[in-house]
DNA sequence: TCTTACAAGTTGCACTTGCACCTTTTTTAT
DNA sequence: ATAAAAAAGGTGCAAGTGCAACTTGTAAGA
């Protein structure tokens, strides 16, 4: 993951944080960020750590919106639609630098160019994160769990042309990220096996066809 | 959809067309606009009409990625993965404006405050399509028609609390939305109804539970 | 070492869905 | 005004999936 100081030296980025007024908040595992940092609108940034962005619906069910690692950039006026229930929570110790959305617009920023090569690093994340949104939508919209999994080791196969795929997650995390039963997902994977077109250890899966 | 050029003057937007050094071309309906453009990492802006991002799978089924109306960013480097077989076409007589992505990072734009303001708006629109994705997730992932459908009703409703919801596409297209067939989704739609759930009538969907 | 979790893996069954194939209605083009 | 095309609407059936309820394997903590 890209960071949002990437290009910046660490005394540009001080000079940023003076700019922009920013506040720097900890957080231990299990704690929610949000009640903390919440204060209009905002854009935070994980310096260290690790968190996870959570909706729980009308039913009490919790979803997964995004995983935040260091360096990803989250914030109320990003990725978080209006009007519903999330809770972010560290997943471990985490540190967290919280911006004011407003001061963005600020003109009084609007001549440094330490200021701009922050914003076009925003943008530079907020595209790959749209590219990944765009690959679990292409997983998805597959009708069938088989498409489904052939779609997810097409797209992974395409990043490096190698046989071999490394899951990021456990298989019943796949299941999820695919929005089908788990157990019916491991009941297509053994169809898969059978037909002699993936081998699969651990989180390891062999493309056998490619 | 905002634009790219919120609070730009007219004079502030051709000074910034100079100094990103822009192409605007033209397009007829049904016309390929990649091929034409393309030329390493740019941004694209549609000043006038309205486009399709369209991806060609191996099998030869297309998948619409994103509609481009009017004030939309699309790019190369934006929402499109790499490695993938994309179109875009237009869908009527269409005006893009094409910036080359490393002009965006060129230092002599750096101290231009309408550069900034630019750029801050490009942040704003990548943030916006970020939310929709996260929106069509949240409707992919539900494991059942009638879930997808609550799940869309509910967000739909959450943007104006009113019961009623235009849809914004045909049926067929809400279909492939959320990414079920189209029959099935009528058989569930027709359920609902007989529960006295909701009404419909053309792009109309009334909630009865609400 | 034993216990406790949790992921992996399996199976039967009921229900849901995709698909093929219709009809009817509405929209668009000539 | 008429024809053609597209969307809306519907149905039977086979196939696919979700769910519950297991077993097995593995890593971690007491």
């Amino acid at each position: 993951m890209n960071s949002p100081f990437e290009d910046l030296t660490k005394f540009q980025i001080n000079k940023l944080y003076d700019l922009l007024g920013v506040h720097i908040y900890k957080f231990s595992k299990s704690q929610e960020i949000l009640p903390t940092i919440k204060n209009g609108n905002i854009i935070g940034i994980i310096l260290e750590g690790s968190a996870q962005i959570k909706n729980i619906e009308y039913n009490g069910n919790e979803i997964i919106i995004e995983n935040l690692e260091t360096n990803s950039v989250f914030g109320t006026n990003i990725s978080l639609t209006n009007n519903e229930n999330y809770e972010i929570i560290a997943k471990e110790n985490t540190q967290v630098v919280v911006i004011d959305y407003e001061k963005l617009i600020n003109p009084n920023n609007l001549n440094h160019n330490y200021f701009n090569i922050f914003l076009k690093n925003l943008f530079d994340i907020t595209n790959e994160k749209i590219k990944e949104k765009n690959e679990r939508i292409r997983v998805l919209e597959k009708k069938q769990i088989r498409d489904k999994l052939l779609e997810y080791f097409e797209i992974e196969y395409k990043k490096s042309y190698l046989k071999r795929i490394y899951l990021p997650c456990s298989l019943k995390d796949l299941a999820d990220y695919m929005g089908v039963n788990r157990s019916a997902m491991f009941r297509e994977l053994k169809h898969l096996k059978e037909d002699h077109l993936i081998e699969v250890k651990g989180n390891r899966i062999t493309l056998l066809y490619k």
